[in-house]
RNA sequence: UCCUCCAUAGCUCAGUUGGUUAGAGCAUCUGACUGUUAAUCAGAGGGUCCCUGGUUCAAGUCCAGGUGGGGGAGCCA
């Protein structure tokens, strides 16, 4: 008999079959009822054992942690917990979990202790859920896209281009560090690398999907991508993943409104697939912020936030507006803020707080920056000061997306790499969509990680990704 | 990288103006009980008080440096 998975012996459909079951024990309660979870799901099966012919050898085995498998009737359960249960007639002990070295215990941990434990934190409930809920939401987008006429790409994870100018790269080389080649200037001589010039991982797949758009319509990257910024926060990651749509013919509004039919889909999907995992999350959360002062805690639980912004059409601002907003704000005019507000700067996370949480209460896009503090790709407007670019900000993480309509002019562009001190000759290739058949195009960038915080209510990204990489530390 | 807080039992934490044998809950172990829901009850074991140095008659407690971690900021997704 093949084994079932707990998700599908949780509806009294299924009492009266015979079922192999196979997991990790939760607890053992009373000599007699084992909690087993295997991950299909959040909820444990119950495994009634017999208290009297079951021997103690196999019952001191049962501990938490300890992978068991069993045969059994299942059966409408006598107690409350649970629907159903399963009366055992066989089981094994597939692998011990020492009770006295086994780190993860029936009780709440902190996340920083699970953090260490990283390798073990999956069989807590919290894990499970988060893990579960990511796997969802990676579906979906997959989905969206697909649905939506989307290819795609796999752009490149080792780049030789260095003028992605998203951040600090990490350097991929197989010279001997102990022993590098030097040329005649007395410089490393990467002519002998591998690739016969320096090159790194990704920071962004955006430059390589522009020229996939341009070909096939729309597409869109889905992969790791690698930043070498010392950046501590909870927010940042040196490995993470991002999703980079880039569509032809596309304008700012329209790039502005597939941002938005995106997250909508994405977060419909998941409260409609993970509502058991979203539940679990929700009040993990609502536990945890009974600690924190009344101000600081969320006024609604996360599933009613998720569907609060499903159902509202996202608020639209441009930079200038906001900075009027902001300097009419209370903050402002009571000296709380601690940068500058004027225009030209870029927005401080104080000044995006105020804006998001405060003022629009969700979802916001920011469009129109001025175009020194961003990117040399990004389209110039008619105004000449500004860049078709835009922004959306959450409630509690703040930048999820960050995108723009593209610089499809040649010269435009060329002037821009000149002003950005970007030699010509090392995006030729990009050059080459402008000069060949060029058009409007527009993308974005979404942190994936940060879906996964913003919809599974965690608070630090190294919690949504299951092995961190960060700044002094890639354990396991 | 900067600011700030923290480090005591397997885990979560208490530990008084520096003072004699460092505590609790949970976990673990032993026993009792037995339809339990993080079961309950009784008992037991368990400590390099992060590391190095200093002040002092005396340091878990004070000081300096280091290491690790949290929160915030910058950079960004």
């Amino acid at each position: 008999m093949q084994r079932e998975r707990i998700v599908n012996l949780r509806s009294e459909a299924q009492v009266g079959k015979e079922f192999w079951v196979m997991g990790w024990v939760r607890t053992f309660r009373n000599d007699q009822f084992i909690a087993l979870n295997d991950g299909s799901c959040l909820g444990n099966l119950q495994l009634v054992i017999d208290r009297d012919s079951t021997p103690d050898s196999i019952k001191k085995r049962l501990t938490t942690g300890a992978a068991i498998r069993a045969r059994g009737m299942l059966e409408a359960s006598q107690g409350k917990g649970q629907s159903t249960e399963l009366r055992v007639s066989e089981l094994d002990i597939l692998g011990d979990a020492n009770p006295e070295t086994f780190p993860i215990q029936m009780k709440r941990h902190t996340m920083e202790f699970l953090r260490e434990k990283a390798h073990l934190r999956f069989r807590t409930s919290t894990f499970g859920a988060v893990f579960r809920v990511r796997h969802a939401l990676n579906f979906a987008v997959h989905r969206f896209f697909t649905e939506q006429g989307f290819f795609q790409m796999h752009t490149p994870i080792i780049t030789g281009s260095d003028a992605e100018g998203a951040g600090e790269m990490f350097q991929v080389t197989t010279l001997d560090l102990n022993d590098v080649p030097k040329n005649a200037e007395g410089h490393v001589d990467f002519a002998e690398d591998f690739f016969g010039k320096t090159a790194n991982l990704t920071v962004s797949g955006q430059l390589e999907a522009e020229l996939g758009a341009m070909a096939l319509g729309q597409v869109y990257t889905f992969g790791p991508t690698f930043r070498a910024e010392n950046s501590n926060t909870s927010r940042h990651l040196a490995e993470f993943w991002m999703i980079e749509p880039e569509v032809a013919f596309a304008d700012l509004a329209s790039n502005m409104r597939l941002a938005e039919d995106c997250l909508k889909f994405i977060l419909r999907d998941a409260l409609a697939t993970c509502d058991e995992d979203l539940e679990f999350l929700e009040n993990r959360e609502i536990e945890s912020e009974k600690q924190l002062p009344q101000d600081q805690r969320h006024d609604q639980p996360l599933r009613a936030r998720l569907q609060a912004v499903v159902d509202a059409p996202f608020q639209h601002v441009t930079y200038t507006e906001a900075i009027d907003l902001l300097r009419q704000s209370k903050p402002f005019k009571k000296k709380k803020f601690k940068y500058p507000v004027e225009w030209g700067i870029d927005l401080q996370s104080e000044h995006e707080r105020w804006l998001v949480e405060k003022h629009f209460g969700g979802p916001v896009i920011i469009t129109d920056y001025p175009a020194q503090i961003k990117a040399f790709y990004m389209r110039q407007n008619d105004d000449g000061k500004t860049v078709a670019a835009m922004d959306v900000l959450v409630p509690g993480i703040g930048e999820i997306i960050g995108g723009s309509q593209r610089e499809e002019r040649l010269d435009r562009l060329q002037a821009k790499c000149a002003e950005f001190n970007i030699p010509e000759d090392h995006v030729w290739w990009y050059l080459d969509t402008r000069r060949f058949g060029s058009a409007i195009h527009s993308g974005f960038g979404m942190g994936f990680e940060r879906l996964v915080m913003y919809v599974t209510g965690m608070t630090n990204i190294r919690d949504v990704i299951p092995f961190p990489r960060t700044p002094q530390n890639a354990e396991f």
